[in-house]
DNA sequence: CCGTTAACCTAACAACGATAAGTTAGCGGC
DNA sequence: GCCGCTAACTTATCGTTGTTAGGTTAACGG
């Protein structure tokens, strides 16, 4: 293959135009191949019509790169969780509501999710920007409403933080091995979610072990 | 670091010495290094005190190699669950007991449990030989229990396979998540591993969904 | 039209996985 | 004792990767 095009140079104080045209291409890529290997700061170079240095102008490195790709997307992760249970009014049904939208959006962005919550993480978090965690505004708004569940009743009291997180686990657990193990003879994931949600629903109901 | 002191050539008919040392020396570094990136042939043949191309003596590929040193962590996988439960007569504590042993070997195995459950296989398994997927012996023992758990009424009738499913993806959320964000401010392992058994011991005694 | 500098490119490095082709040394046979 | 076969390696090299140093082009203010 060729080099694509030449890219015609950006006018004075549009350089930030590349920087749009690189994550659009890098993620392209990620997605068309599957395979993060793939995606190499040639291959997207090639496919923007510039030369590899230029992709230093602005990324420190191709860690950096992938994050930001991943970051984009998932800026849509929580509103799109947070739509998923808009006009539903069981706080549990919310729950549910959330949950299978986090499944949803994982097993639709598989090679975003893969990096986000399946690696290693890219760049390594300094303390003081944990508020900048992908997926953390998520979570806070997960135990808000393990909190309004347990208020109104729906389910037992107890630790929100401690409900909370086992079920991003459960969740994550099926999200992550339905990307991982496709191979694996699965049952029908409506069935698995309901399953899920069945068990869910009846186990947190009783008595909460105490904390 | 200079290279190894040069390993001492293998006598006629003991080539297979080279392999297991191989695999012993992949093992180390991944452990040691704790990131699969940095156990290169070059690092491995290091090591070993031998040069890179040694190393295709005995392994088609790096992705084999890996994938033979998983191997043989995994065949202890199996065998660390049975043993775990051991002595145990209550079919639901041995479900629990199999559970916990689950999550332990993946956290004491981290980079192995990663290669394994948490990327897409190394090597394409050839429809005929799905039986050597490593863990899927496992997985038939947990069936088995959890059959066991129903025929003894200890949880509700249904489908041992989709049941058996949930479980795995259960353990397998709590034991990647925490593999792949050890910074995510976690609650103490044991108290999320009792809330799990505590909502699935409840969630599993009330009528199964219909098939 | 000129000079500044933003926006790139050319050339190259080290490290990687992998391969082709050569070399060394253990050992049975005479 | 040493010959030859070949198992057990090595040397040299290829193409690709992420990344950097330093040179070049062209848009725009004056």
């Amino acid at each position: 293959m060729t080099p694509a095009t030449r890219r015609a140079r950006a006018r004075r104080g549009e350089g930030e135009l590349l920087r749009a045209e690189i994550l659009e291409a890098a993620e392209r890529l990620l997605i068309e191949t599957g395979d993060q290997g793939a995606v190499s700061i040639r291959a997207i170079a090639d496919a923007v019509g510039v030369t590899p240095p230029s992709i230093y102008l602005h990324f420190a490195d191709k860690n950096k790169l992938l994050a930001a790709v991943c970051e984009v997307r998932f800026q849509h992760f929580d509103a799109f969780m947070t739509e998923a249970t808009a006009g539903i009014e069981d706080p549990l049904e919310v729950l549910w509501a959330r949950g299978r939208a986090y499944v949803r959006f994982g097993l639709d962005h598989p090679e975003q999710y893969r990096i986000l919550f399946m690696t290693r993480p890219l760049t390594d978090v300094a303390p003081g920007e944990l508020d900048r965690l992908p997926g953390l505004a998520a979570f806070g708004h997960l135990v808000d409403e393990v909190a309004r569940c347990m208020d109104a009743g729906a389910i037992a009291a107890g630790d929100p933080f401690l409900v909370a997180t086992s079920l991003w686990t459960a969740v994550h657990g099926i999200t992550s091995l339905l990307i991982a193990r496709p191979d694996f003879p699965w049952p029908d994931l409506d069935r698995l979610m309901a399953h899920l949600i069945d068990v869910h629903s009846r186990g947190l109901q009783g008595p909460a072990p105490a904390p």
